[in-house]
DNA sequence: TAGTGGTCTAGACCACTTG
DNA sequence: AAGTGGTCTAGACCACTAA
């Protein structure tokens, strides 16, 4: 681990301790590259990943401020997969897995995907049950190529887990798209829908840190149990000139 | 402008412009410090905006790896507004001014919000019509202490031009949030919502450079007519030990 | 082994805020 | 004027990739 990443976290469990609270001011950066014993360069790196992450905001000649953080915000945002967000979050959860088979890719995701069709995936469903229902229908397709076998009982718990701890995989960057689509047969057949004509849908394409695509995903929410909280920089518009 | 930024930009237009094609490394960061005649560190802040923009893809011992960017993705990320995103993709839509005075904020925002409820606001509504058909409902709530007066043609256009170009603030972030919600009597009443039961809401509570708070903005998006695009980054899950 | 990106330094100058 | 963050440099060493 990188100094300024240890750095980093140090800071952002003393902003979540309160040791340094909301509203107040961090130490200047000179300060903090005495007390680490580190340039200033690498305390402003720290610094960087406290702002992306929403912990801080820097004003030149002022100094960096503490911001307000709900802790209650739910980050699908940054790649976090749901068997994270449960652990992190204690939701009396279940998963059932529907289905786990390995198939040539449709002609849909084929062309989403932009590879043949004559590619071989494995072919995955999950339910995520809640308190009895099931209010997210998990639908994952894996290259063969890139995961060759996917065992049922590793399915069923975290992918994520299997894909970086067990594969020693390292998972980069993922496209990402939110919509609302009416349900089909296959949501009302497994989905606790109460009479719901619509779900919302995420589609990601997740590629790994060499930019090999692996995984096509598509998760289908129940309306009332979706929510996505981003915290978002202005970034001037573009120049379209 | 600073250097990096406009390096940024440079080699930015050169990816749009295919002089660097997807899938293509682009030169090493050496050869671009001389190319550019500035420091490797320089060159290394620029790359990390692309990299953060999802232009490119780094491996160490490699390159830096151009990435295959769909143009036409929504990007209500970063704090776009709607009038630039109108803009960017030439949408045949119109802005109809339903709303404009001044009111003490309501019970249900200030707790949002976190201020008094005699907080004083400009409340704002206008309706968003595509090829005649209204579906996007904007409600804004800008606080009369940051922004005294609010002109009805300046509503009508953009609320973020006039207040960075006009009022010569500048916004800093927002916290969003992204639900689906049984339609209002409100939204029925202004929206062509063909029997939807259903509307997208995005609320945003928006703060200046300096952490000021000084909007309030709840978006109404009929069903079909929403979609959200993002590009996320592996990061590691949060340690909860 | 040569070339690449990843990290870090010690110092410099600038722009901005506050007293 | 003193202190803050913003930018930039020239050089160093490391980890990784590919020939």
């Amino acid at each position: 681990m990188s100094r300024f990443q240890d750095i980093f976290l140090d800071i952002e469990s003393d902003i979540l301790n309160q040791q340094y609270k909301a509203g107040e001011l961090l130490p200047s950066e000179n300060k903090l590259s005495e007390k680490y014993n580190v340039s200033r360069e690498t305390i402003r790196k720290a610094l960087t990943l406290l702002l992306e992450s929403g912990y801080i905001q820097k004003k030149q000649g002022k100094g960096s401020i503490v911001l307000d953080i709900k802790r209650f915000d739910f980050p699908i945002s940054g790649l976090t997969s749901y068997k994270e967000l449960q652990d992190s979050q204690n939701i009396n959860s279940e998963t059932l897995l529907i289905k786990n088979q390995i198939e040539t890719i449709s002609e849909q995701i084929a062309s989403f995907l932009n590879v043949s069709k004559e590619t071989e995936v494995h072919a995955l469903i999950r339910a995520r049950k809640v308190d009895g229902e099931t209010v997210i229908l998990d639908k994952d397709y894996l290259l063969t190529s890139v995961i060759p076998v996917l065992p049922d009982n590793e399915a069923k718990k975290s992918l994520y887990n299997f894909i970086e701890k067990e594969m020693g995989l390292i998972i980069g960057y993922a496209r990402k798209e939110f919509v609302v689509e009416p349900a089909t047969q296959e949501d009302r057949e497994y989905m606790t829908l109460h009479g719901d004509t619509h779900v919302v849908v995420t589609r990601s394409e997740v590629h790994l840190e060499d930019t090999t695509l692996f995984q096509y995903t598509e998760s289908r929410h129940r309306l009332d149990k979706f929510r996505f909280v981003e915290f978002a920089r202005r970034r001037p518009p573009m120049d379209y000139s």
